[in-house]
DNA sequence: AGAATTTACTGAACCGGGTAAGTTGTGGTG
DNA sequence: CACCACAACTTACCCGGTTCAGTAAATTCT
């Protein structure tokens, strides 16, 4: 079961390696008629190119590196990985990039990651998610100087292609419209404090209510299901409770909805419910919930393109992808 | 930036380009002294093998490949998936095997990756999941010879390895547990009917509910929580409609719990309702779901070694991961 | 002590593509 | 007709590891 070589294509065709290669790869050097010819026995006998040995004499490995660097519990349910990464799949496939995915522990152990595969020319560039405070990656990949595109910001980058969405944007129109409806006593429950989108959300929350002579109530949380629930139980068993909750995420906004109607809190009747990302989950629950709704698809298929083009040596600098928009469901009411 | 070679390392410690190969594999042929100046010298400069060098000379990518082959809305939501993936990584990662991924649209594209990846030489493996009837991938992987693990079976695969739970033996479980319930009337919403585990689990649902004096009643859908929420209706609205629902994953469920909190009806006092596997999601929502639990990292981990061990050229036949076990929950009591 | 074996290397071929440099052969031009 | 330009190749080396055959020195055996 030997897998054909150029060499293999040259014998049969009666030419040299060298004239398959041009051949095969669209370089002068052969005329039309012998193309073909090379190309149709290439085609007959199934041949595709070693991907080692391109590496090995090109440069390009034709594969990009993804980390995930969240616990495996709260992985399997949040469906924003996924999505990113069907968008970036997406634009790499049609460019017959690969994907190589490695699920780490902490941001110590991503660097480790990093490394190696840039050391073992396995990756030409990696997407980096989750961009935290003095991110140690940055510094690593500067000195590294490995192609990337980071997701997650603004944030201090140096020369690192960015793309982050205007969340800032996002919050204050769930605010206003939560107010609109009537509400007064809004509190916010968020993800991870220590990465950089979390506290632009924050800082944005904050902003907006105080504009509006509104008390900002945030509540840190980490995106699990579980950590969602302790924290709306805490900001609802208050005397003076919140009419209304903006989740940082799905995940944690249907876990909050199982805890109001676990305490017999109609929704939205007692609670206004808003959602950050609209993934199939905010459809799925009853009822359904309102949510701040981003096509995550195509931020991924953003970030593939930014990170090709990084790779092909472009210059590429901060990209906005659009703004996440609201989008009103069955959770959100006046408060009675 | 010049990524180091073993020539770096061979001209700083004065000796050849093969002492030095030698002395990192571990391999005979170095003093006990020489390899240690070496493997300080590597560590010191960072050294780190190329990848494509290696895979060229030697055989080994050192990679396997997944593909997923489900429309890219349901693929971000199915928790199912990336525990797979978490799963596959812990092994992997162990073995510094890397992972690459491609979503595809269908099984036609999904063999054209793997012809792909093969004739590149980019894997070693591939893992196969959701096998169908007459799989088209199974003689594909036959003719190249490459080796794989096929999960979602038992089906016809020749010699390559397979794994699969006993989902006959969960299933039976649950429908015991309804009837020791109370439950006469239970039905089913499957998942897609061409996959070879859908057609084991609705036989031993039809085979236990008859040995009971049950009538079985199977709707076949996708995954999809759309799909789930349409079946539920379609089983809801019937005047004889049944008091308890078995659903072929969460997602499902969950879109089955919210169309009968839609509907009126009662969770449990109504409908029960039985999830297969069970993710965060299943406690996440109110009531917390009754589940058929697996440990599905530990079933992906299980898989990535059948894997590791064939490419290791041992024989691997089939094997039966742990079966799935009910945990009960709130989303189950006898009916009215 | 001399032969046989073992140790610790070196040098070169090899994997399979890419590509710069060299070699034909053809046609056009002055 | 000599000369040049250019197309259409071939040749040969490169990439960075692995591995096998060969060699000199050290050690063991008789």
């Amino acid at each position: 079961m030997k897998r054909p070589t150029i060499a293999d294509i040259a014998r049969r065709a009666g030419v040299s390696k060298g004239a398959v290669s041009y051949a095969l790869n669209g370089q002068p050097g052969v005329s039309e008629a012998t193309r073909q010819r090379i190309v149709a026995i290439a085609q007959e006998i199934g041949f595709n190119p070693n991907s080692a040995a391109r590496a090995l004499s090109g440069a390009s490995a034709r594969a990009v590196g993804l980390t995930l660097c969240r616990p495996a519990r709260i992985l399997g349910i949040e469906p924003w990985f996924m999505g990113l990464i069907s968008g970036f799949e997406a634009e790499l496939s049609a460019r017959s990039y690969a994907l190589t995915l490695q699920v780490v522990a902490t941001p110590e152990l991503e660097v480790e990651v990093y490394r190696r595969w840039w050391g073992e020319r396995r990756i030409d560039g990696v997407i980096v998610t989750d961009l935290r405070e003095n991110d140690i990656r940055i510094p690593v990949l500067q000195q590294l100087q490995l192609p990337a595109v980071v997701i997650g910001g603004p944030g201090e980058t140096g020369k690192i292609a960015q793309i982050w969405s205007d969340d800032a944007g996002a919050i204050t129109e769930a605010v206003r419209y939560l107010v609109a409806l009537g509400h007064r006593r809004i509190a916010r429950v968020s993800g991870l404090p220590g990465l950089l989108h979390t506290q632009a959300r924050t800082k944005a929350f904050n902003d907006t209510c105080s504009s509006l002579g509104l008390e900002a109530v945030t509540v840190p949380s980490d995106y699990t299901g579980e950590e969602g629930s302790r924290a709306t139980r805490r900001l609802l068993i208050d005397t003076d409770r919140p009419t209304a909750i903006i989740y940082d995420n799905d995940v944690m906004a249907v876990a909050g909805l199982a805890v109001a109607q676990e305490m017999g809190l109609a929704v939205p009747g007692d609670l206004s419910i808003v959602a950050w990302d609209d993934s199939p989950l905010c459809s799925l629950v009853h009822p359904p919930l309102t949510a701040l709704t981003r096509d995550i698809a195509e931020y991924g298929a953003h970030a593939a393109r930014e990170l090709l083009a990084s790779i092909d040596g472009k210059e590429v600098g901060n990209v906005e992808a659009g703004t996440a928009h609201l989008t009103p469901r069955g959770s959100t009411a006046p408060p009675r």
